[in-house]
DNA sequence: GTACCTGCAAAGGGTTTGCAAATAA
DNA sequence: TTATTTGCAAACCCTTTGCAGGTAC
């Protein structure tokens, strides 16, 4: 983990971008609680933290990493952002009953999408596939 | 078409709602123009078809309509809700570039998430497919 | 007639921006 | 040193809500 950090560190570097706790920080934040967190989630994270990093720095940061390709965003039904790191891409299942996220991701799926993609001269650089329902112990 | 305007006007009245024009012509939008409008949209169409409707009334019907199942919800990258009949879904291409939306629909893809489902013991109610890159124009 | 619907304007919630002070390099 | 970045508060944009008047049935 610590290894990954500096790789991403490093890349807001070369893209011109410096480096300053605040960016450390979200990263870390990323990098231990994974998942999909909306901005103001991490902001939460950080008070607990007891740091004094604003919303509006919380936002501008995620742009960035979202401009740079650390960090891809995302959106459910919630209307909010939300973001991942993006080489931890999956697939979702998302139950509309309990808020449930199960991840998947699926081969036979992904190979179909560059097939698909070809068919019509596009070259994809991401994608959002969620599917909605209710879960096992919802239905 | 007239008849699947019949169909969603009765929808509207069997689920205890009441039958305006206003809703009659937000549904005639959908069937004219098609694709995925988002409210803006909607209401930019309807003023300039002379129409007196608010804004306010536009996202309502919107809402009901989607309550009742007759459209469904969808976000792009805009950040804004766009809206498409439930009976005509499709899945997309997006180009990051110049914002053109490919429609497809493929049963490999389709098959395959019914068994990913079930697997988890989820049952599917919707679900959100999109591939995004630049399009053949664009690349 | 009455419960539901509309238009307007005001409020709400999430995200972005302007600016002066702080900081990385 | 000096261009970036930060924190704060105000601005913004899209969407929802309160209310008084209007309308479907």
């Amino acid at each position: 983990m610590k290894r990954e950090l500096k790789k991403f560190l490093n890349e807001i570097k070369n893209k011109g971008f410096k480096i300053t706790k605040q960016r450390e920080e979200i990263l870390e934040i990323f990098m231990k609680h994974g998942g999909h967190p909306s901005a103001e989630e991490i902001y939460d994270t950080l008070k607990k933290r007891k740091s004094k990093m604003g919303l509006a720095t919380v936002y501008r940061t995620l742009n960035m990493l979202k401009s740079i390709g650390v960090i891809s965003e995302r959106k459910w039904g919630d209307n909010k952002l939300r973001f991942e790191i993006t080489s931890e891409h999956h697939d979702h299942l998302i139950c509309i009953k309990c808020g449930k996220i199960i991840e998947f991701v699926d081969d036979t799926i992904e190979a179909r999408q560059q097939e698909i993609a070809k068919r019509f001269g596009f070259k994809i650089t991401g994608h959002r596939h969620e599917l909605i329902g209710t879960c096992k112990d919802c239905s």
